[in-house]
DNA sequence: TAATTAAGTCAATATGGCTGACCTAAATAA
DNA sequence: TTATTTAGGTCAGCCATATTGACTTAATTA
């Protein structure tokens, strides 16, 4: 049985080629963020600031619930970070139309720093991806849409 | 000259799909550590140890100092996680041939939770993957590959 | 009017990083 | 042979990010 498998099984399956792909996404994870965490690391924020600024600046008007429902951290973790972003002026509240719903937007500073962390991802993602082709792409796409839990998927979509 | 761009870039080069891609590597990392995470909870480790025991079960005898070259955090930081996992007789420390060196292998105590936990995510990869092709795959392999800093490729290169 | 929902807050706890300072023992270079 | 470098260890303190649990307020909805 284990010797069929290795007769049917294509290479590309094997345990030993899917290892390659846990470590793939361990270091690529690392250094995707290493970039921004760098310039977060200045002025006194980390990666969760990051996230956050990111989803708003997506999403201008965003709830705390929707917020919440992306990121999926409790309110008292998202809590300590959207205060010192607030506090700091890179976001702005206001109140929505349901009055107990509290909508999130960038400030000119955030909207600044945004696009200051997010060029260098955008830029690496670039280079990297201008010398593929597109099947090449669309199948890293895929496969990256793959690997998040079919529940989650349906966010992902939706904020796209 | 924005104009011109727009009709010289191709679609899957735009700003928009690119920020795709990050909140890709965003959903698809975090969902891809879930399932481990949820095993370590139980028996009070965290992501740190499953590293540590991955890369100590892929290359048995590794030294403390290749170790720290291949995760990239600080030794007072493995020494932590790497204390709690020889205590807990999940790795065994031996010494090496310069006696200044340890190496570090997995009991068989180790190579179990180190099953358990690779096993989720193999998994995961391999029902993903098994549906897509194989230039599909290999583009997904190389487009994480080249997100991975210049100068940490050698280490994934090294250690595969 | 009662129940639910959105948001906020206080407190305690855990994990995973970091810096800095300092130590020992072994290997290597001058 | 002595001096330096290297591998590893340790103590202390700090910070960021997350958690659980309990409780509050105000607005909406049943």
């Amino acid at each position: 049985m284990a010797d069929l498998n290795k007769l049917l099984t294509p290479i590309y399956l094997n345990e030993k080629e899917i290892r390659k792909i846990i470590e793939l996404m361990f270091f690529s994870y690392r250094d995707f963020t290493s970039g921004p965490d760098k310039i977060l690391e200045k002025i006194k924020f980390g990666r969760a600031h990051h996230r956050v600024i990111y989803f708003v600046g997506k999403r201008n008007n965003l709830t705390i619930k929707e917020l919440l429902s992306i990121l999926k951290i409790t309110k008292q973790s998202l809590s300590r970070v959207l205060n010192q972003l607030v506090k700091e002026k890179y976001i702005v509240l206001s109140i929505g139309e349901d009055k107990r719903t509290k909508k999130l937007s960038l400030s000119r500073r955030g909207l600044e720093l945004e696009k200051k962390l997010s060029e260098i991802q955008i830029n690496k993602i670039f280079n990297v991806i201008k010398n593929f082709n597109e099947n090449e792409i669309n199948g890293f796409k895929k496969v990256l849409f793959e690997m998040i839990d079919h529940k989650n998927q349906n966010k992902f979509n939706e904020i796209n």
